[in-house]
DNA sequence: TGATTGATGTCAGCTTCTGACATCCGAGTC
DNA sequence: GACTCGGATGTCAGAAGCTGACATCAATCA
């Protein structure tokens, strides 16, 4: 009767989701997402940009949250402190309940040089929000840069292992680690 | 009179690069890159996988380099010294010969999200490389796989500053100053 | 009731990319 | 010189991704 019921978003996220699970993301079409979620393939393309996008939506609010952490930090210039901020920051919007739903993800887009393709532009995004941050602090733009760039790793290491299978330890201990890690290599120099 | 010239490759790198440089990235069409370069469209994906990846191809000559250097370099697990090992190697890559088109390259790449994706993703590829190459030295996962963000963020950085209007140093200087800065970040924790 | 606005549907069309098959050129063989 | 064989190319058809233009429907408010 309705032409419409609310939720459309969501609906064709969780469409999504299922099919790429079901079928693989290849076989998968748009038309069938779309078809999953009770709206035509036009309909998809107003939501999502891509076809990869459907998996990735939401991660400017990722980028907002470490940015306002960063920039609301007491005032300094010490790049490694600012580091710090952004990576607790990060690791507050990966509780555990979300560790469930972040596998299934992440066995899909692992599955598919074109997703983790999209992925790592949407970590380069997030460097590069943490660089500008940095560096309204006042870090120097190549040291922001550099910092942005072991940060940003460091997450990245520490979300593939918070999404492995068996993984129980939180986003904040495996960051931990993974930083006197970091520590531990360039000490050495 | 002769159906086909050899060096379709190169031609096809040549007309699309300058395509691209005329008309943009999106605007240029594989079949007209195709008629530049005297072949038709189902040649162009025998070459490249697709329409991005006329830009990117040699890729992996960079990852073997960089691989084999550190294969080769002398017997230890210190992270620090096989991660200089890797970017002198990579340094060798990008003599100053190779700026000039770096830089009409890296100004086409530049303005497309879809080419930096592209970039992005070779970058994630060097990256697993070195992860590996320092575990076969020995080097802890965990601590390779951080040595490895951080090491390539160091070229990332620099290659992006190698590229940049009015630069002139090389690229061994600029990883140089890159490392240190590094360094100068991680000790003050 | 009527106007307005926002979300959706419909449709046409371009482009990317792939599979299948035919054709041509060059190199070696007899 | 004729034959053959393999690699590179051309031709063709078609699926799927994506976009612009325009119509339609539902909720809201005057």
């Amino acid at each position: 009767m309705v032409r419409w019921q609310p939720g459309a978003f969501e609906r064709l996220r969780s469409a999504a989701l299922e099919l790429f699970e079901e079928t693989g993301y290849e076989q998968a079409t748009v038309a069938g997402i779309a078809a999953r979620a009770g709206v035509t393939e036009r309909t998809f393309y107003r939501y999502f940009a891509d076809k990869r996008e459907v998996l990735f939506a939401g991660g400017e609010d990722l980028q907002r949250l470490m940015a306002d952490a960063v920039a609301a930090a007491p005032h300094t210039d010490d790049a490694a402190r600012l580091v710090a901020v952004a990576l607790d920051a990060l690791a507050t919007a990966f509780p555990d309940e979300l560790r469930a739903h972040a596998r299934r993800r992440g066995a899909v887009v692992k599955s598919q040089p074109a997703l983790l393709e999209r992925e790592m532009l949407k970590l380069e995004s997030l460097k590069a929000t943490l660089s500008t941050a940095l560096a309204k602090h006042g870090v120097a733009p190549v040291r922001a840069a550099v910092a942005a760039e072991s940060a940003v790793g460091v997450f990245h290491v520490s979300f593939a292992r918070w999404v492995a299978d068996g993984e129980e330890r939180s986003m904040a201990e495996l960051q931990q680690e993974a930083l006197e890690e970091l520590r531990a290599v360039v000490m050495w120099v």
